[in-house]
DNA sequence: TATGAATGAGTGTTCATTCAT
DNA sequence: CATGAATGAACACTCATTCAT
């Protein structure tokens, strides 16, 4: 049972790695299986297929995000402090786990998403969207949908950790200084600001 | 010469399309060919091979959005004035070209991009960044490498695409609507607010 | 298109032999490849699969038989003439291409077939059948289905020439004598005897 | 010893129905385990290959059909009754087991027996052979090498259950009938006939 | 110049066999 | 003894690229 484990974990941290920096397509099964440190054959234990292992791995990482944002989530507070407990969850995430939120970024628009995937993503959605329609309702964030601001913000915080990634010139700073730009700037904006 | 032409640009506009939608990897040359409308030889007559294509692509759209940035740049208003400029050029493409704006936002990071193609690259961050330099030194920008800003915004704006053209549920809006978000939006992200 | 031709015969030829002597299991595609002197890959030009060409191959043989059958079919013989006539052809058939004949023997019950193949046999059945029942009701046959007289005559014929193309030791007997034994067998195991 | 016993019997019957039913190449072994139920790799401690599983099998199931043939065998009987005698066994065998005998017919001309698969074939060749040559000497047989009369006749047999066994069209008769059917034809395709 | 038939290296996947438990 | 997780060689099939026409 710790072997299986093991070997799974294996795969999907290899897989992982590979899918962030790669993309799926230009990544082999075999390529995969040489970074688990595993037979080929052994992928096709735990999954079905590469799509599969795909939608295993997204559907982990969303869950693992998801998680994250609902775990001491100050429901009481004002709307910043809410939405900057989201913005420091991602944070946490791109600190700890780049590869994952990477991997999220470059596949949720994807062809190969089966059902659950997009379940699981859509509920991650909802819980957002909630926070941001009683903001409006509040008049301290733009009117807008929620989706959309979603995927503004969501953009504009990865802008932040791809530069961080890139093969760009220039000293990367240190996470603290980016989680203060990150919590500033993905509150900008959404926020009403006064003339 | 002018068919010759011709076929130059239906390959490359094949190719566009199809590695906008679905990625470099998941395209094969016989379907930009049978999309160009030509042989699948032809295309080795125009470059010499599918990865040329696509940086050939790459520095075409690039190009394209500096031409459009330089055109009629406001060298002379104030801050706010020419990153809407900006902005607005950028909504223009989303709007004529947004497979190109995809296609850039998709490859850009990419292993597949050549000197030529970085080069380009950034030499349009290069333009970018004075201003941005400019705008901080005046005290209306956040202080960050402009490298960051840019990131940071191009995601932002891209979000707002990406989300009209999900498959995401939510009327989309029209053009106009999302320009004024994409002013705003983008310019609250950078500026220095007041207190 | 000659050359293309020459190709197409090419694949199918030595997918005949092989599928004929080894079966469609135990043939594999870079097997039929390197006999028909073509690369893998142009097989798929061909055929959409490997049982695709299976189907091609059986439906281009029972097509051969049942032509052969029909061609100068003595409609006004007696019925042992006709019946003759059929065996005859089969013998033909085993005399200048054996693995055909074999390869409808151990394919034609199988799971691969698709539609067009059955159909196609079917006619082939169909055809013998008419002449098995003028031939019953005539005195001069066994009363019993007319299927069950085919797979039994069919099992029969194809016993000699299994025989002679066995392992088997005992010289093989020349192709007029085997002939002889075919029409003389193949009759008594149908025709009603005198007490 | 009996448990042992017990699960060599249950994996050589589930590999006969598989191996009847679709083919040794269209078997797995997992899939004989399965039905077997017992582990993969418990087949290998009783045979050292599926190719050895596949002659232990035909080995047993050629000895069967040869015992069968010797049991009360009616040596001071006239040649019919012998021959009949063989038949009825033929018969016993493909109503108590198709399987095994669907399975002789598919495998015995094969790459895969080995010597000792080959050795105890020829000696039921060789019983059989013995009773032909007597009835040809007596002129009741036709003359013809007493093999190609095996060959023709086990052909002609075969066809019979086939035909039962197809998914052809036409009710099945009831095995008493095939019997008598397989009885006369098998014996008038060999005898000699009066004029 | 333009073509598309031909290629074969490389892909995702299967499966006979092994061996640690 | 019995197991089944693990393996990797081999499979059917795809596709970027070439080259004879």
């Amino acid at each position: 049972m710790n072997r299986l484990l093991d070997k799974r974990t294996q795969i999907v941290e290899a897989a992982l790695e590979l899918f962030a920096q790669q993309g799926f397509d230009a990544t082999t099964v075999p390529e995969i299986a040489t970074r688990a440190e595993v037979g080929a054959g052994t992928i096709y234990r735990y999954f079905t297929s590469k799509e599969a292992l795909l939608n295993a791995l997204f559907q982990d990482k969303i869950g693992w995000l998801y998680e994250a944002f609902k775990r001491d989530f100050p429901h009481d507070s004002d709307m910043k402090s809410r939405w900057i407990h989201i913005i420091d969850r991602m944070h946490q995430m791109a600190k700890l786990d780049w590869d994952a939120l990477q991997f999220i970024d470059t596949h949720y628009y994807v062809r190969l998403l089966d059902e659950q995937s997009i379940a699981i993503h859509n509920q991650l959605l909802e819980f957002v969207s909630q926070h941001i329609m009683a903001g409006q309702q509040a008049g301290v964030l733009k009117p807008m949908e929620p989706l959309l601001m979603i995927s503004i913000t969501f953009g504009a915080f990865l802008g932040i950790h791809k530069y961080r990634h890139g093969q760009r010139t220039g000293m990367p700073r240190d996470h603290e200084q980016l989680q203060s730009i990150a919590r500033q700037c993905c509150w900008d904006l959404i926020a009403v600001h006064a003339e």
